[in-house]
DNA sequence: AAACGTTGCAACCGCTTTCCA
DNA sequence: TTGGAAAGCGGTTGCAACGTT
């Protein structure tokens, strides 16, 4: 069980918590580089650092190790998010093992601060049917679009990332992150994604991938699907849908400015909406949204 | 510029699952 | 088969940075 139970030497004697310093992330890198990983109660007691092995263990998985990404979601990865979320709910180290080195922690703190927020807003839950319309209508397709305007979009995994020493000099302790890391290669969005399959149901065969089989699943996508002209990378996107102000910063949700037009004046069809949308589409220019209020209480007022 | 509120994320906690003798 | 240890997982919290008044 857990390191708390029971009592021995090592556990009595005090152990640190918090922030972890610069110092103790020498110690344990160095430790990790020698001898490995795993055991983590042993190597917490060998290494000298006063944390208890899974202390160590969760430092050196979220933060230390070396293929670990850092900085901003990609609209690919938020797309992953979305859609492996609605597959499997709070599975989130599943999910992590689709997105190339991001952490579990990321993803759950991507989800609450980013997605569940926009719920809370709402007023809605966010594992309702409701709300999961509402990012399929409106938040996946707009990263779609995203995804496939950006020429300049950070690959889903950087393969050059040598993530430790760089860490251990931007890290400040304890407080807000660095900036993100920037590589401006230009990757596949999935191409190291290999293992997901948005198609295939529970399982997830570890071979072929192909992002637009997902478009079936996406209202307003698949009528556009077999147009070639209409795909990028894989991906199809609804050209009604997102703009010509797309914005190319980190998160595609963090703010969410209110539509020009109200929900009110939105056509009541389906085309008549996504048009408005497009008309619509400084919103993208004047914020970061990916959507905006009005249109996710269209969207879920039509879905209730 | 200072006080206060909000945000984002690293780290912790407790429970479950897996491993192994 | 069983029980203890280790590892893994998801939920929650604490706090520094940032934004607003």
């Amino acid at each position: 069980m857990s390191e708390r139970r029971g009592s021995n030497k090592f556990e009595d004697m005090e152990l640190r918590r918090g922030p972890w310093t610069l110092e103790e992330d020498t110690l344990l890198i160095h430790y990790i580089a020698c001898h490995g990983e795993g055991r983590w109660n042993l190597l917490a007691k060998c290494s000298g650092l006063k944390r208890t092995g899974k202390s160590c263990r969760l430092r050196w998985l979220n933060y230390l190790k070396p293929d670990i990404k850092r900085g901003n979601l990609s609209p690919e990865e938020q797309f992953l998010i979305l859609e492996l979320h609605s597959k499997w709910g709070n599975r989130w180290s599943r999910i992590a093992q689709h997105l190339p080195g991001r952490t579990d922690n990321e993803i759950k703190n991507y989800w609450r601060t980013r997605v569940q927020k926009q719920a809370r807003q709402l007023k809605i839950d966010a594992n309702s049917a409701t709300f999961r319309d509402a990012i399929r209508c409106s938040w996946m397709p707009r990263l779609l679009e995203k995804m496939g305007s950006s020429q300049s979009m950070p690959p889903l995994i950087d393969s050059n990332a040598t993530a430790t020493a760089g860490m251990i000099d931007q890290t400040p302790h304890g407080g807000r992150p660095p900036q993100p890391f920037s590589n401006p290669a230009m990757q596949h969005p999935f191409e190291n994604c290999s293992s997901y399959d948005p198609s295939s149901s529970e399982n997830h065969s570890p071979s072929t991938s192909s992002a637009s089989m997902a478009l079936p699943k996406l209202p307003y996508l698949s009528e556009f699907s077999s147009n070639p002209a209409n795909s990028y990378h894989g991906f199809t996107f609804n050209p009604f849908m997102g703009g010509h102000c797309i914005d190319h910063s980190g998160y595609g949700l963090d703010t969410m400015d209110p539509a020009p037009a109200s929900a009110s004046q939105l056509g009541s069809s389906v085309s008549e909406y996504n048009y408005s949308m497009a008309a619509n589409n400084c919103v993208d220019n004047i914020g970061d949204g990916l959507w905006n209020m009005d249109e996710l209480w269209y969207i879920c007022k039509k879905a209730t």
